[in-house]
DNA sequence: GTTCATTATGGGATATCATGGGAATTGATG
DNA sequence: CATCAATTCCCATGATATCCCATAATGAAC
């Protein structure tokens, strides 16, 4: 699927709208539903979302009766299903966001939305300014390395060495 | 996929646009998306922009190296993921940067891009002239020499060597 | 030296996107 | 069956981005 990345700033209006930026929606439509799924970040005030195939992984985890998942990981499973609104598209590509879900988020009048790949999240610009600030700097002190998987490509021997 | 190479100097206009190099826009039209992602390189002032493919490893990394909605995820997330633009070639292959691109690396009516395999680089000219003197004269001082990663060939046996 | 093909560039015309608000539909309730 | 509230649809608008075409520069071919 089209990758999610890069922030886009949309205004709510007094009905409760936002539009969905445009390289989002073509994205989650290619998956199937013409609307997004839309669930409460539980570590921050903030919103995440993606299309149906993105929800379909995490159903899948509960499903799973083996030992891949453990105990915590299906219970954020459980909770994140539980507490995630569908929400389709109106003609102009907008949803309206449930009260419950600004409420978590602290959205008024405006919703940032932050490309994350396969997801996306929704800020109020406040919120996503204090938390986001100090990122380079907590992974510099932190030592967070990005390793690179292995090509998509056939026949690639993967590499172990570390991403900068 | 074709390798990135060289150096091109082209101009920015009144409205922002500027033309991929050619051989830039063969190589990414290979991996599908008609269009380049470019991102600020955070180490100078200069942007890094690569084809739908590199950012797609990216974002998969993303989700197999680190657990969902760990610190880390989300500090890494946050400086490559979220501060990407998706920019679609026009009919000349011409993409306009964005602003904030633009005064990262400096920008100011010429692009100077930047082959470094399978990503390229846009700089400043000024800026670019700068960097790369003293780049020289580091190779120069410590005397450096160049580690090749192993061959791509079938049956080859990763090494853990880190690039000089 | 001349011609042709390709790429880069400039700018006006056009289409698209985000947004706002009224009209119409739905569904719940008495 | 009537009424109300909430939602969804429909259309208008302004800002912006995109398309389209013209032209210049480059280099290759004859």
């Amino acid at each position: 699927m089209a990758l999610l990345v890069g922030r886009h700033l949309n205004k709510i209006d007094k009905k409760g709208r936002v539009s969905v930026p445009k390289p989002y929606r073509e994205a989650v439509l290619a998956e199937g539903f013409a609307g997004v799924y839309i669930y409460p970040y539980f570590k921050f005030p903030a919103l995440e979302g993606a299309g149906e195939a993105f929800m379909k992984r995490i159903s899948a985890s509960l499903e799973d009766n083996l030992e891949l998942f453990s105990d915590a990981q299906e219970d954020l499973a459980a909770i994140t299903l539980e507490n995630t609104f569908q929400l389709s598209f109106d003609p102009e590509g907008r949803i309206s966001l449930p009260v419950e879900l600004c409420l978590h988020a602290g959205l008024d009048g405006q919703a940032l939305f932050v490309g994350r790949g396969s997801r996306f999240q929704i800020w109020s610009p406040d919120a996503y300014e204090e938390h986001r600030s100090g990122a380079l700097e907590r992974a510099k002190a932190t030592g967070a390395t990005l390793k690179l998987s292995p090509q998509l490509s056939p026949q690639q021997s993967p590499r172990k060495d570390r991403g900068a």
